[in-house]
DNA sequence: GATCTTTGTCTAATAACATTAGACATTGAT
DNA sequence: ATCAATGTCTAATGTTATTAGACAAAGATC
């Protein structure tokens, strides 16, 4: 009785994230999926792969998503500026939707995982590409603050930076990158 | 039949730190741990307070270990020195205890957590009062240090670095860093 | 030395979750 | 009108955490 229509690979996705959204990655159960969705748990299997293949599908989502906002984040500007507005983005997106952000991090064996994290990475790399570093030195470079970037974003999430302004501390963070940065770059724009 | 003899709050401790360098945090569980003991689940209630009990003891035992490391790796250095030191101590200590670092950053609402975690940030404070910063500014500072190495190791742990050699990444993150901070630095030692 | 209390284990049961197997209805094509 | 595919369902299994309550062993008290 009361059999639904039909459900689809893309309604459990969005019903995933609205609760990856409110309850963070440990809320998504395959059990409260199929609650929100008006269904038994075991019918989710015609259109996902498990709780590990949803958790999956979420995962590449969400670094497409990210990696298409932080490359919009970065068009039309350069150099400290660029960087600047590359890290605001990252920061926003992160803590705007930290469940999202935490499944990114997610290891996917599937090929589109990389595929999806490829824009970041470019993004990235064409940003410092301004400095004139060397391949080598510009890959390091770019580790260090996708390191600071993640390291700040996720200590802010896991609420361990104590009190403070957040925002300064995340300013001064960049400031000293860039001050460092400027040291080492050829162009000095 | 075959009862044990007595069982100990620091036995249940071992046996769970065994686990939880071997598995990680997720392999961690009360039925692990039980069978690791010849216990039955439902004896360790008597020593801990449950698996969320468990998993805090774990935290704050850990928290105090990491941060008795950190203040080790800077007796008798200053400056450059002493930041690279400590660096490499809570790189080393982060990657050869996986499941500890990534439970150091846990969540306990207990009064210990907060005692077992000053070690580390007092250890930082020391080393950075060389370099004669007001105080705001320091603890930025100190902050962007620490954004730094977890987002580093945190990231490496994921193996989310990509291919390459990860020291001389951490090493280039730490120079660019010493940069950024000399040039603000009052004392030019 | 006998009893009593405490301690720490056990078994049994409940509850939440993921997952598999197989029944059944609905949909769309033949 | 029949048939196959699709997608749901119910039922059952297994894993985990957790609570309740029985029971034995160890030490304390008299």
């Amino acid at each position: 009785m009361a059999r639904k229509r039909g459900l689809d690979h893309d309604d459990v996705l969005a019903a995933a994230f609205a609760i990856l959204d409110r309850d963070g990655v440990d809320g998504v159960s395959l059990t409260a999926v199929a609650e929100r969705l008006g269904v038994q748990p075991p019918s989710l299997y015609s259109h996902v792969a498990g709780l590990g293949g949803l958790l999956d599908d979420l995962a590449i989502a969400a670094t497409a998503d990210f990696g298409d906002t932080l490359r919009d984040s970065a068009v039309g500007v350069a150099g400290d500026d660029a960087v600047r507005a590359f890290a605001a983005a990252y920061r926003r997106w992160a803590l705007t939707h930290p469940g999202c952000y935490e499944l990114t991090l997610r290891r996917v064996e599937r090929a589109d995982k990389r595929t999806a994290g490829l824009g970041a990475v470019q993004t990235m790399d064409s940003i410092l590409a301004h400095y004139g570093l060397e391949t080598r030195e510009a890959r390091r470079v770019g580790r260090a603050l996708r390191a600071s970037l993640h390291g700040f974003v996720s200590l802010q999430a896991a609420d361990a930076l104590g009190r403070g302004d957040h925002q300064a501390s995340f300013d001064a963070m960049l400031t000293l990158f860039l001050d460092g940065l400027q040291r080492r770059s050829i162009v000095t724009s």
